[in-house]
DNA sequence: GAGTGGAGTCGAAGCGCTTCGACCGCCTTC
DNA sequence: GAAGGCGGTCGAAGCGCTTCGACTCCACTC
C-alpha cells in the first residue's frame, strides 16, 4: 500500500503539505497542490482509513441499525437503508450495516469503540431500549421513526398520524361511515412500534371528527390470515364500505378474497393502502394510497446526521407530510 | 473514552500485558488476567477500532456491495444482506455496506483505503466489470453468484442450472409437454446475470433431454406486464399447461390471471416457481417451489470469507442444491 | 550447583495519518 | 524603509493499539 510519506516525497513535499492538499484546511499553492494531486494519481495512494480515523477521530462512518424482524414489510427496510448508504456516500460517509440481533448491545459496543461518527436507528419502538444508552453515549444519532420521549434526539418519519387522518378524510369525502382498518400484525402493536399506533391515532381522531365509523384489526400477511380477518370484519360490521390496509402484505391477498365474494373495487367497496408506490401500481388494482416515502426518509436522516456532525445540528422531530394520490380502488360509497 | 494505557494503570501492569489478555496472543497469569479483565469491566474499555485497524492491519470490517437495481427481487437482497451481518457478527465481524452506486470504483476505493479486510459481492453478472479490480487488488473476496470465469474467486450460489432442470423434471413427471417459462425482466438478462441464464440453460437442457417443449419469455413484475406476456405465450403456444415462473413481482399476477380466464390451478395448468418460501407460502395458492436459501447463501459467505481470513482458504465454487417442495399449484397434466 | 528453558511481563518501536506551532519570504502600509 | 501580516510550507508530536525482543524469575536437569 502507497502511504502519505511516499507521496510526499514522490511530490518533494513534506507529509503535513499532503495531508492540507487532502483535506483543504490549509492554502496550498496552485503548483504545489498540482504537483501532489499528480503524485497521488500516478502512486495510486488512497489514506488509510484506520490511521485516518485514529489521528483524527473521525471514521466517516455511519452505523446503521436495521431491524431484525420479520413482520415488518422488508421492502421498505431495504429502500430505506440503500437509501441511507448512497446518501451517506455522497457526503463522504461510509454506512456500517448493524442488524437488530445484538440488541441494545450495538450501541454501546459502536460507541465504546469508535466505529462511526453517528448512528441511524430504524424500527423505533416508543420506549425502545436503545435509546437510554445511546443518550448516555453522548455519540450523534437520528432515528427514522418517533418514540415517545424525543428530548433531545432528532427523528425523521413519516407523519402518520396525518396519514391516518389523511385516508378517513378521504373515504368519508366519498360518503363511507363503516371503515375497517387493516393493520400491521398484532406483533407489531404488542411491542409499540410508534408508526402503526400514531397510524391508527390518527385515523381514530379524525374518523370521530367526522362521525365515520372504524374498526382496526391487525392482521398477519398472507391469504389465510387475511380471509379470517376480513371474515370476522364483515361479521362484526357487515356495512362496511371502507377499507385502509397499513399491512404490504395483506393488500393483494384482501383484493382478491374481496374479489371472490362478488365485492368490487371501488363500486362496493373502497381500498386506501398504506404503502410503498410500487405496491400501489402494481397490485392487481391500481390502489388509492399514501405513498410511504422510504428514500426521502433514509435521505433526510443521512442529512440530518451530516448537519449534526458538522456541528449545524438541530434536535428537532421532522415529520414529512403525507400525500394522497387517487388511483382506481375507492369511489363513492354505494348508495 | 477510556484506553488501554489507563486499563492497565488501573489494573497496575503494562499495557502491552492488557493487550495480550485481550488477544490471548501470549500466555498470562490467571491472577493478572483476572486483575486486567476486572479493570476492563470497571472502567467500561472498549478498544478503539481505528487504533487497533492501524497497528494490526486488521479491520474486522467484511464489505458487502449490494446491487441497487430495482429489477432484482429485493427480499431475497435483503435476507442475504442480514444473514451477512448477523453471521459477521458471529465471528466477531462487522459489515460496511456498499451500493452498487459507485460501480466498480467501490472495489478500489475499499482495498485502497484499507477499510475492510475482506468484500462479498453480490449480483455477480457473468463478465463483471469488479472482478479485475478484486484480482488486481489481492483482497479476500466471497461472490454470491456465478461469474464466467470463476479462476481464482471464491463463490457461493444456488446451482440455478440444477433448479431449472429440476422443475422441468417435476413438470415432465406429471406429465406436461409444453411449458412456459417466465423469466426475470429483460433487462437481468441483458446483462448477462449469471442465475438467471444458468436457469434457462438447465431448463433447456432437461427439456430436450425429456422431450418437452420450452417458451422463454422475460417479463417486468406487476400485471399489465404479466398479463402481456401471458397473452403472447398462449398465443404461440395454446398447448401450454406448465409454468416455471423466476420472478417473484409476477407469481401473484400469473396465478390471478390465469382464475380470471377460467384455467384452473393445478387441475388445468400447473406452476412451479422459484422464489424464497415466504412467497411460495403466502401466495393465493400453495405453490410448488425451489426456494431460494437466501439465508443460508449468506451464511455461508461469510463463513468462507472468515476461512479464507484465517489461511483456511479454498478457492472454490459452491453451490447448493436445490430442492423442490411439491404444495397446492402443479399437478398431472390434463388429458 | 551451574545451566537450561519456559512462563510471564515489560519497554519501545512503530502503524499512517492529522494538526499545531513555527518559520520563511514577500507584499503591504504608513 | 521598517513593521506587520499573510500565504505557504515544514517538523514533530501524538492518536491508541499491536507486537517484537528482552528481561526476570523459577523450576528443572544432570
Amino acid at each position: 500500500m502507497v502511504t502519505l510519506a511516499e507521496v510526499a516525497q514522490h511530490a518533494g513535499v513534506s507529509a503535513s503539505t499532503v495531508s492540507y492538499v487532502l483535506s483543504g484546511k490549509r492554502s496550498i499553492s496552485a503548483s504545489t497542490r498540482e504537483r501532489v494531486e499528480l503524485s497521488i494519481r500516478q502512486l495510486g495512494y488512497h489514506p488509510n482509513a484506520g490511521a485516518r480515523a485514529l489521528a483524527s477521530s473521525r471514521t466517516n462512518i455511519i452505523a446503521l441499525m436495521v431491524p431484525l424482524r420479520t413482520d415488518m414489510y422488508v421492502p421498505v427496510m431495504m429502500e430505506i437503508a440503500i437509501a441511507v448508504a448512497t446518501t451517506a456516500r455522497t457526503h463522504g460517509y461510509d454506512v456500517l450495516l448493524l442488524t437488530g440481533e445484538e440488541g441494545p448491545a450495538a450501541v454501546r459496543r459502536i460507541a465504546g469503540s469508535s466505529l462511526a461518527d453517528a448512528m441511524i436507528l430504524m424500527d423505533v419502538e416508543m420506549h425502545d431500549e436503545r435509546l437510554p444508552l445511546l443518550r448516555e453515549s453522548g455519540r450523534t444519532a437520528v432515528l427514522i421513526g418517533l418514540p415517545a420521549d424525543t428530548a433531545g434526539l432528532t427523528c425523521v418519519d413519516l407523519d402518520f398520524e396525518a396519514t391516518g387522518a389523511l385516508c378517513v378524510e378521504h373515504l368519508s369525502d366519498l360518503g363511507h361511515r363503516e371503515i375497517a382498518v387493516i393493520g400491521e400484525a398484532a406483533a407489531v402493536y404488542e411491542r409499540h412500534t410508534g408508526f402503526a399506533e400514531r397510524t391508527v391515532d390518527g385515523i381514530r381522531a379524525k374518523a370521530q371528527e367526522t362521525g365515520v365509523r372504524v374498526l382496526h384489526r391487525p392482521c398477519e400477511g398472507g391469504y389465510a390470515a387475511m380471509a379470517g380477518t376480513l371474515a370476522r370484519v364483515y361479521d362484526e360490521r357487515p356495512g362496511t364500505t371502507g377499507f385502509i390496509v397499513q399491512n404490504e402484505a395483506a393488500v393483494e391477498p384482501l383484493l382478491n378474497l374481496l374479489q371472490q365474494q362478488g365485492r368490487a373495487v371501488p363500486e362496493d367497496v373502497s381500498v386506501v393502502a398504506i404503502c410503498p408506490e410500487q405496491v400501489a401500481t402494481q397490485a392487481s388494482v391500481r390502489l388509492t394510497s399514501v405513498a410511504i416515502p422510504a428514500q426521502e426518509m433514509g435521505r433526510r436522516a443521512v442529512e440530518q446526521v451530516v448537519a449534526k456532525l458538522a456541528g449545524r445540528g438541530t434536535d428537532e422531530v421532522e415529520l414529512l407530510a403525507p400525500e394522497l394520490t387517487v388511483r382506481a380502488s375507492t369511489g363513492p360509497a354505494p348508495a
